[in-house]
DNA sequence: CGACCTCGAGCTCC
DNA sequence: CTCGAGGTCG
């Protein structure tokens, strides 16, 4: 924190949420969270006499550093913060002054070079009353002239400027420039600008239209250079000459720039679009109105009519040119589709040109929202097939999977071998021209393990095509069948595809949106068309014309739906402006964003701090910048530190949970404040945004064992007796003895005694796998697996799955039945903590499940040998 | 109309 | 860094 900032002119600028459209509101009305929360939060702290002194006086020696402080929420506080707040106390005192004498002259603990203009600013009664408890607060600490203002004040500070501030004459007021008077111009935005936020000042650009490119090239107009600008950035403007801008010249560009000066290309291509957006427009008129004709020849009644269908199947795209974006996988997609049949006959062999020849399926992945289904669907048809759509998270296409298209089974097997045949599957008519589109493929076998392997299988031998679609096909589940299909990710539309698309429905709806808004909204639905035009929807009932802070607003309400992860959360945290003075986030929501799961990123942060490159140091250079980046990292690393042992006290004996929000700031906030800065940190093992923490990687493993291990007592329970800890340390050498070691030593010929011992034991395959990555030594995994011929292990799973085994649970999914059972038979007495786990017995519907063959067997064997009715844990043998 | 070049953005984790 | 899109030139 000692790289405290030079003293800047004062912001003037509102919080980005209350910059109004027209006139600043009156400040009646305070502004949303921000104002809403300051205030209160002031309040809280004004109430907190003793503790606060703390927190000023070592706010106040961050300069010398290598002093421990016990971390404390303030001392994060932003210098730059600090700074503004000097500023604004300044201003108020400067006021106060020369209306009423009445404040003593602030100790010079900072220097001001930078003396306001803006002395004449009328106090309103609010800031008035705000700068009275400045004043108050001033001459209470008087005594103490060496300390700096208070942080307390800044809240009385904030909340004038926040009311005050956009009103402020002659200070740095966003201008209000004529409408679109930035467009045709590219401007580019590097380092820290001074009182404008990064986003700010892109948003302020996109209000008028303006283009805002991340790296400066030939086509920047301008760029706006502000503090610690990249060096990078600053070659490549130099070497292209282009012009350079500060913020104020920004500013003023926007109050003096009138209209679009555009030149005859960009006016040419603006009437292109435009053109071509009315086209649509009315293609999409007509096609409505030869639709609403059809309906109403059926007279179908329960038909909706169309005005007042959802948008977004009102438009849903009909054709391959209402598609946005992903043009080049769709096309292959058309291409494969087209050339399947004679692909087919050549029996896959022949790569074609993309190579996607050989493939029988398609696996189309991509986030939701992106048009893969439709994609799959309009292109089937343009080629010709008769798609069938299987939604594979639904029970019924579940159900067809095992039973219709399993491959041990004849009916849909039938069809799929046999040329031309027809086949009816769950009331659909299958023929050669019938494409097969299985939707969610990654939400399949989440019930019925399995279920990739049998979809594997068939797309091996299908004779349809068969487009497979998914969200994510990094899945672990999704392996088997990226050898088999063709990938094909799809990526999201750019704002621009989607813009297109967009306008001609706004026009065709007669609603006015100008482009830019139509960009922020497109831009804030992450490319979800199916949003945005939710969203117009929604907004269409009221008005038939959006602003740009209308557009904003409703933007907000629709962020809620975006999931945080401990990735976002991190990003957020530590991203290259986090915490640079133009950061709008109070510390508050910083502390928010870790309660998002407070579990998750603190192990997030202590994985990530070691790799960013921290914005604090990089005004340093050469060694410099070493050592205070060393620094840093050792500050954090301090803090990080405390945050544990608050987390000890927290989680441990003592549970005190009101120590949350200190180990918010000790293990998030203060860290992040700290090392926030550019993520992407070449030579430092690289990589981008924050890694996956390996704790929880080792964690997660820890977890699985555990659980195997609980499995594989609870199933040995019916024979021996003996706690977690006695079954793994006592049982299972001994065990392995007779199940593991014969298979090293004799191979197959041990197979079927092995079997033998597994089912006196009531042990599964799996649990045979999960005993043996248990295993220490000379039984442990690797060591084991090597040993065992492959032959060995593939006849051992064979001759395993062959057989009927007195196990009534021995699937994982059925678990929960089976430990029914065991309470059924009464298990050990001495033994009792396993069943504390237990869930609520389940009712008799999970009980038989999708595997009855297996349980029948089984269930008749167990239900027999015991009285059923024992109540769980009380029975005895 | 096609090939080449240049610009620009997204990439990764759950 | 790599891919795709878009523009320009032959």
């Amino acid at each position: 924190m000692d790289n405290t900032p030079e003293p800047r002119s004062p912001r003037r600028i509102t919080p980005s949420t209350s910059i109004k459209k027209s006139k600043p509101v009156k400040r009646k009305a305070p502004d949303e969270e921000v104002d809403e929360f300051k205030p209160k939060k002031r309040q809280s702290m004004a109430n907190r006499g003793p503790e606060k002194r703390y927190v000023e006086s070592s706010s106040e020696d961050e300069a010398p550093r290598g002093k421990k402080k016990a971390p404390s929420p303030m001392e994060i506080e932003d210098d730059s913060d600090e700074d503004d707040m000097d500023d604004f106390i300044d201003d108020d005192e400067e006021d106060d002054r020369g209306k009423k004498s009445k404040v003593k002259s602030k100790p010079p603990a900072k220097t001001k070079k930078v003396v306001m203009t803006k002395k004449e600013t009328k106090l309103t009664p609010v800031k008035k009353a705000a700068a009275k408890v400045a004043a108050k607060k001033e001459e209470d600490e008087v005594q103490e002239p060496e300390e700096k203002p208070k942080p307390k004040y800044n809240w009385a500070a904030a909340k004038a400027r926040a009311e005050a501030g956009p009103k402020a004459p002659g200070s740095k007021e966003i201008p209000e420039g004529v409408p679109d008077c930035l467009a045709g111009l590219t401007f580019v935005f590097t380092g820290e600008l001074t009182s404008l936020g990064r986003d700010e000042a892109i948003e302020l650009a996109k209000r008028y239209s303006g283009r805002v490119t991340g790296a400066p090239s030939s086509k920047t107009s301008y760029v706006i250079v502000g503090e610690n600008a990249g060096k990078s950035k600053m070659d490549a403007i130099q070497k292209k000459n282009i012009p350079t801008l500060t913020e104020d010249e920004f500013l003023d560009l926007i109050r003096t720039r009138h209209g679009a000066e555009l030149d005859e290309k960009q006016l040419k291509a603006q009437e292109k679009e435009q053109k071509k957006i009315e086209e649509a427009a009315m293609a999409m008129a007509a096609k409505e109105r030869e639709e609403e004709k059809l309906r109403k020849r059926k007279e179908a009644a329960k038909a909706i009519p169309i005005s007042s269908q959802l948008w977004t199947t009102k438009y849903a795209p009909q054709t391959a040119k209402d598609l946005c974006g992903n043009k080049a996988p769709i096309g292959r997609l058309l291409d494969w589709l087209k050339d399947w049949d004679k692909n087919f006959k050549s029996g896959f062999k022949k790569p074609g040109k993309e190579g996607l020849g050989i493939f029988r399926a398609v696996l189309i992945s991509g986030p939701p929202g992106i048009g893969k289904t439709t994609s799959a669907h309009l292109m089937a048809k343009e080629a010709g097939y008769n798609p069938i759509e299987l939604n594979a998270s639904d029970a019924r296409s579940k159900k067809l999977i095992e039973h219709h298209t399993n491959i041990d089974n004849a009916s849909l097997d039938g069809f799929f071998q046999g040329a031309g045949a027809k086949t009816t599957v769950m009331d659909m008519r299958l023929d050669s021209k019938t494409c097969l589109i299985m939707d969610e493929v990654d939400g399949m076998s989440a019930g019925d393990r399995g279920g990739v392997g049998a979809l594997n299988a068939l797309i091996k031998k299908t004779r349809i095509p068969m487009i497979l679609i998914c969200n994510d096909k990094s899945l672990q589940k999704m392996k088997p069948l990226i050898n088999t299909t063709y990938g094909m990710p799809f990526k999201r539309p750019g704002p621009n595809e989607v813009r297109s698309r967009i306008m001609s429905i706004l026009y065709k709806e007669k609603l006015k949106i100008p482009t830019n808004v139509v960009d922020q909204l497109v831009q804030g639905a992450n490319s979800d068309i199916r949003q945005v035009l939710n969203m117009l929807s929604t907004f269409k009932l009221g008005k038939s014309e959006m602003s740009f802070d209308e557009g904003k607003a409703l933007l907000k309400v629709n962020e809620k739906n975006t999931i945080m992860t401990p990735f976002t959360i991190i990003d957020k945290l530590t991203g290259p402006y986090a915490f640079s003075h133009t950061n709008r986030e109070t510390l508050n929501e910083k502390a928010e964003l870790y309660f998002h799961d407070f579990s998750f990123v603190p192990l997030f942060m202590q994985e990530h701090y070691l790799k960013t490159l921290p914005a604090r140091a990089s005004k340093e250079d050469g060694p410099l910048k070493d050592l205070k980046h060393l620094d840093l990292v050792s500050k954090a690393a301090d803090s990080i530190s405390d945050g544990d042992l608050i987390d000890r006290m927290i989680h441990g004996s003592e549970q005190h949970w009101s120590l949350l929000p200190i180990h918010a700031f000790a293990s998030t906030v203060t860290p992040a404040s700290l090392i926030y800065g550019s993520i992407n940190k070449p030579g430092y093992g690289g990589g981008f945004g924050p890694a996956f923490p390996q704790w929880l990687g080792q964690n997660s493993k820890q977890g699985k064992l555990s659980r195997q291990l609980t499995d594989i007592q609870i199933r040995m329970r019916l024979r021996v007796s003996g706690s977690r800890q006695e079954i793994r340390e006592q049982y299972m050498p001994l065990l392995a003895g007779h199940i593991v070691s014969p298979l090293m030593d004799r191979g197959s010929d041990a197979l079927d005694e092995v079997i033998e011992y597994m089912d006196e034991y009531y042990l599964s395959k799996e649990d045979w796998d999960a005993f043996v990555e248990l295993g220490v030594d000379s039984m442990r995994e690797e060591f084991v697996l090597k040993k065992i011929p492959s032959a060995v292990k593939s006849a051992f799973t064979r001759q395993y799955n062959k057989t009927d085994h007195p196990i009534a649970f021995h699937k994982g999914d059925l678990f929960a039945a089976s430990k029914k059972k065991i309470a059924d038979i009464g298990p050990a007495p001495d033994n009792e903590d396993v069943f504390e786990e237990d869930e609520p017995v389940p009712d008799e519907e999970e009980e038989k499940g999708d595997e009855e063959e297996d349980i029948d067997v089984t269930k008749d064997r167990l239900i027999k040998a015991v009285k059923p009715k024992v109540v769980k844990g009380k029975g005895k043998k």
